[in-house]
This record gives C-alpha cells, structure tokens and sequence, in this order.
RNA sequence: GGGCCCGUGGUGUAGUCGGCUAACAUACUGGCCUGUCAAGCCAGAGAUCGCGGGUUCGAGCCCCGUCGGGCCCGCCA
C-alpha cells in the first residue's frame, strides 16, 4: 500500500512544496469537470486534495471515487491561490495536487450520510456503529474520553493511588441491583456473577495495606436502561484508609475541577464547591441531586395556612401533609391559552410522580387584573400576599402548588422545577455546576419489602454521634455517605465505612440478614475486620455520565464507543443471542420455555 | 409491569379536519462544467407510507391489534 506521511490534519502554510502521502477517507467530492476536489479526512483532519488532467491516471480514479472510499494520494503541497483559501479548515491554507491515487477501498452508498447535521435513526447507527463513529461528533466524543481518563489516571497517580484491577468474575450479593450471572462449567450449578461494583474488594485492599487505590472498573447491573443508564457502565473507584469525609471530598473535587478546566472551554470551578445536606437538598429542591445552576427553591407553606379556608389544603394539613410552592417566573404573562396548555402539562408532570393535582396562582403582570386561576378566589388577601412573598412572586409569575405527602411533594415539585426551568430558559449553557450532598440517611424505608435498606450500601458508617439510635430509630440515623452532582445529575457517591466487626453485624441485622445469611455471604469482610482493618472511605465517579456531560450531550450512549440501546440489544452483532445446545449441555443448563402472560 | 411520543424512497423530513398520480432535500445513476469547499446546472431511477385487520365509494391520514424505536415511572445497595 501507498503509507502515508503525515496526516490529514497536519499540514500548514510553511509545508509548501513538500511531497506528501495522506490516507484517509474521501469525505467530500467536488467533481467540477477536468478539476477534481476531494476533501480527505482521517481522524486528524480534513486535508483538499487536487486532481487534474495533468495526471491523467489519478484523475480517471478520482472520478470513480466516492463517499467514504478509502484512498491513498501522492502529491506536492501547495498554497491555495490566493482568497481561495478555507478558514474553517486548519490545513485551509494549503492542498495537496494530486499525481497518483489509489483506491485502496471502496464504498457502497452508507445506509446514512457522514455528517454532524443530519440524525438517522439510532437503531440504524447502532446497527452500524463503525459508520456512526466516522462522524466528526462523535469521534470528538471518544477522543475526549480518552483525554478524561487519562486526566484521572495522571491525577490519581500524582496523589499517590496505585491503579489495581478486581475480578469480573465473582460472586452474587443479595443486596442492590440484580446481578448479571455467568455459569461455571467447572462447577456445574454455580454461578459467578458480574461485579456492580468492586466494592468489597477495594475495602480487602485497603486491608492488605495498599492504602490508596484507584481502578478504571466496568460494572454490570441487569435492571431497565435509561438515557444515563447502560447494563455495563465504567466507574473511576477509589478507596482511601486513614481519611475521613473531608479528605475524599478535596480529592475529588480536585480531580473534577481538573477536568472542567482542562477539557472544557469553561472557566475552572472555584473551590470549594457548593455542599448541601441531604435534608436541605430536598426540603429546598425537592431532589437528592439539585441542579443548581438556577434557583426556584421549593417554599415550605404550612405555616402561612394554618387557618386556611381553602379546603383541599386544610385537609391536606389537617393529615399531616405537607404543602410547598414553586414559582414560575413569567408565566402569567402568557396568554390565557398558553397558560392553560402549559397548566396541563404540568399537571401531566407532577401525575407521573404520584401527585393528586397542581393548584396553582397567577399574579397579572399589571398588578391590577382579576387572577385567571379558578381558586385564587378562595384565598382571602392576606394568603395570597403571605404566599408571594415567600415564593418572592412578582406580578407576571405564577406559583404552583402541591399538597401530599412529603415525599410526593419533593418528586413532583423537584420535577416541575427542572421543566419550569428548561421551558422559561433558565438555565445557561457552557455551565459546570458541582455540588456535594451529605449527610444522607444511613438506611430507608422499603414499604413492599417491609424493611430497611441501607441508602447507599450495607459497609457504610453511621455516623458517631447517630449510632446509638440504630435500633430504635433507624430512620434518623445518619450516615458518612456523600454524592457528588453536577448539573443535576448523580456523578458518583462514596461514604466512609464501617471498619469493625461489631458494627458492620449491627447494620446486617439493621437490614434484616441472618447471622447465617450474613456469615455466608459476607463472612470474608467480617473475617477481615478481625484481622486489622484500617479506617477507610471512599467514592466511585460515573465516568460516563460525566463525559457526557463534559461533551454536552443528552445521552450517554453518545459517549459509548459501542453502546447497548434501551432494550438492551446491541443492534451491530446482535447480542444477547442464543447458544448452541452444546454450549448449554456443558454447563449443565437447560432452558425452560419462558412462561407466557395469562390472557384474563 | 405501566405512561407518553415516533415509524412515509438509502438517509432526513413534509403530507395527519380522508380525494395522492405520495412532495422536498440529500445520497444514488447518467450528462455538462478548471477553483470548489454542504460546489453548481440538466436529466433519471428509487416508497406496496413498519405489519395485520376494520370503517369508507375512496385510507399515508380514522379505528382496533401487533412489531420496532425513543423518553419517562417502577427498578437502578
């Protein structure tokens, strides 16, 4: 083959002159009679290459070329004639003219077009995948993924971490997310099962001594797909011993600042960053990941209608309920119409997260008018001066409100909130808005399974001055446990954990577990709190998401070099997919027909 | 398990109060053209409108079912 020797992102002005071979893929062809333009591209770079009948045998190739044919060109370098020149290429100045080209590959017509402007179906990328990553979008994706991981792996090092892989294969938990199982032909009727995390290995490690470890882990958890979700995910997990919540927070902070400053086009965030508590995130924002790049607190109103007339919050009250608000700047000012339209799809919005209404209360822009909303009439003056000025209402918003229960209340309001924002254009582009979330319970209540789960996971510490309420008051126990957010999604959590033997068996009980169960399934961990086990903590990062959102993109299947779609199909090779009988006879499985659903 | 939205030439879209001989762009094929850079101009081919059933004189459009996809709820320690 014709080698190349540079690239098609590498020449400039003071190459003029020079021979050269590109390779890359015909991007673009501009066929104008007896001149031919061909804009090579490779990963670097866009390169114009010349072809004329002054070469006679390249130009009969280059009018056979089309898109995506893969060539090889020799030629000499030139300056472009002068105002011909590309600022919109970096080789702009320059091109290439032609004296011989080879095909070294060429193309059928692509069941879509190479471009950033036009989106096919993404059933019909995945399905050809190595096509979609030709595009100049996403090649930028996966570049930037690895310039993040790398950044992490340099800065972990840089702050003394030892890099450690953990097996893939190994064993169920019956805790958390349900496992994905592999069979042991070794041992027929026992299974390994993928990691959701290498969490209690990177504890053994701290254990063994190694004090500061990191691992770049691919984790598996078999449950429905999301926009943010895949079945195999990559998380940047560290593990610290001898640290408290403190020491974890700095680090990682650290480490995200980095990646904003020297990846992003945004200034670097200042530290420290914005620090909530659990409680205060969803008493203010209604959710345990705020986006905070906009206000639109949630306003508490119990207080301010006490006596009120208003029955369906008298009664809501009167259960115990709680009634908050959230205001909608400018949506008075809509036309009665409009406002109506976007009424309901709020209610649409707040339905979805189990609210039984949104009542709601327009304050006219002019400051004079009646109020449009049908029950403004049932509150008497003061209330509704009371309630704006505690949502800080201007004339030209609306406030909207729900009564129920706090955790409906929360869900439907933080929801809302985030809708409201998007719709009214609030929020900024080009923003990177950390926020660190503390104090979150130790353990929460599961109603269908009538039992407390633990938050986080089952070695995390309580803390100190809480502990003793383990047992008679679970529920306001808190732990050493701490997310970090950004723009409002979770990037990743961590806690410091529980090092003793005693107290990691109090919380087994907590959560329900047999000593049997427990000594089963977790009698390597407790072994191991008898046997020296430092004070540790530590934090897993959704690397992923943060690269999805350090590219501003809406999906993380955008920063997925071969992602599995919302079905967990990964359309290019077609997985999952059957096995041969044979294959299963090894393991010793069988496979049952699937019951299907009874028809009523 | 559930809710909402979407399936129209290869690709992206329009057409959705029933009248279509299915439109536009691009890609594709052929022709013209020596300075374009989403090149341009001319001509051409290409769609049983996801699939099945129903209503109707007539269905891309309405109804029912089904398949595929997206977003979300549940689920995700």
């Amino acid at each position: 083959m014709l080698k190349r020797t540079l690239t098609c992102g590498d020449l400039r002005a003071a190459d003029d002159g020079r021979q050269v071979t590109l390779n890359g893929w015909a991007y673009r062809r501009r066929d104008h009679g007896n001149i031919i333009f061909i804009d090579l591209r490779d990963r670097y770079g866009v390169t114009q290459v010349v072809i004329t009948q002054d070469a006679a045998e390249a130009y009969a190739a280059a009018e056979k070329v089309r898109s995506e044919f893969v060539l090889a060109v020799r030629g000499t370098v030139r300056l472009r004639p002068a105002g011909m020149e590309n600022p919109g290429l970096d080789t702009g100045d320059v091109e290439v003219v032609v004296s011989e080209l080879v095909v070294e590959n060429a193309a059928k017509p692509l069941p879509f077009e190479i471009r950033d402007d036009v989106e096919a179906n993404e059933y019909t990328r995945l399905k050809y995948r190595y096509l979609d990553l030709r595009r100049p979008r996403l090649q930028e994706n996966i570049i930037l993924r690895h310039r993040s991981v790398k950044l992490m792996r340099d800065y972990m090092d840089e702050h003394g971490f030892l890099e450690i892989e953990t097996p893939i294969l190994t064993k169920s938990t019956p805790e958390g997310a349900r496992d994905y199982l592999v069979p042991s032909r070794v041992h027929p009727g026992k299974f390994y099962a993928l990691p959701q995390s290498p969490q209690q290995f990177k504890q053994l490690l701290m254990v063994a001594g190694f004090d500061r470890y990191f691992q770049i882990a691919r984790c598996f958890r078999d449950e429905d797909l999301r926009a943010d979700r895949q079945p195999e995910f990559t998380q940047l997990d560290v593990e610290m011993s001898f640290v408290d919540q403190e020491d974890v927070i700095d680090l990682i902070s650290g480490l995200c600042r980095q990646q904003v400053a020297e990846l992003t086009a945004a200034a670097a965030p200042s530290l420290p960053f914005p620090r909530l508590t659990y409680a205060e995130a969803m008493d203010r924002y209604g959710s345990d990941k705020p986006d905070i790049r906009f206000g639109l607190e949630l306003q508490n109103l119990g207080d301010l209608l006490s006596d009120t007339g208003v029955g369906f919050l008298k009664a809501a009250l009167a259960a115990g309920n709680q009634v908050k608000a959230l205001r909608g700047p400018g949506l008075a000012t809509l036309s009665g119409q409009k406002l109506r339209e976007r009424v309901k799809a709020y209610e649409e919005v707040v339905r979805i997260y189990g609210a039984k209404g949104l009542a709601w209360l327009d304050f006219p822009a002019d400051g004079e008018s009646a109020p449009k909303s049908p029950i403004a009439k049932f509150f008497n003056t003061d209330e509704l001066a009371a309630i704006a000025e505690r949502c800080q209402a201007e004339p030209g918003d609306v406030v909207f409100i729900v009564a129920d229960t706090g955790k409906v209340v929360a869900a439907a309001l933080g929801e809302l909130r985030l809708r409201i924002a998007r719709d009214q254009d609030l929020i900024a582009p080009g923003q990177f808005a950390f926020l660190w979330v503390v104090d979150f319970p130790l353990v929460d209540w599961n109603e269908d399974e009538n039992r407390w789960d633990a938050m986080h996971h089952p070695f995390t510490s309580p803390k100190p001055e809480d502990i003793d309420r383990m047992e008679s008051d679970p529920a306001s126990v808190r732990a050493n446990a701490y997310d970090i957010v950004l723009n409002g999604v979770e990037l990743g959590g961590g806690s410091i954990r529980i090092h003793q033997r005693d107290v990691q068996e109090r919380m087994f009980k907590l959560l329900g577990h047999s000593p049997e169960a427990t000594a089963l399934k977790f009698g390597h961990m407790l072994d191991a709190f008898e046997f020296g086990t430092p004070p540790h903590g530590g934090i897993a990062l959704g690397i992923d998401r943060f690269i999805m959102l350090l590219a501003s993109e809406q999906s993380i299947r955008e920063v997925v070099a071969f992602p599995k779609n919302q079905q967990a199909v990964e359309p290019m090779t077609g997985t999952p997919d059957v096995v041969d009988t044979a294959q299963l006879d090894m393991l010793g499985i069988r496979l049952v027909s699937i019951e299907k659903k009874e028809t009523p």
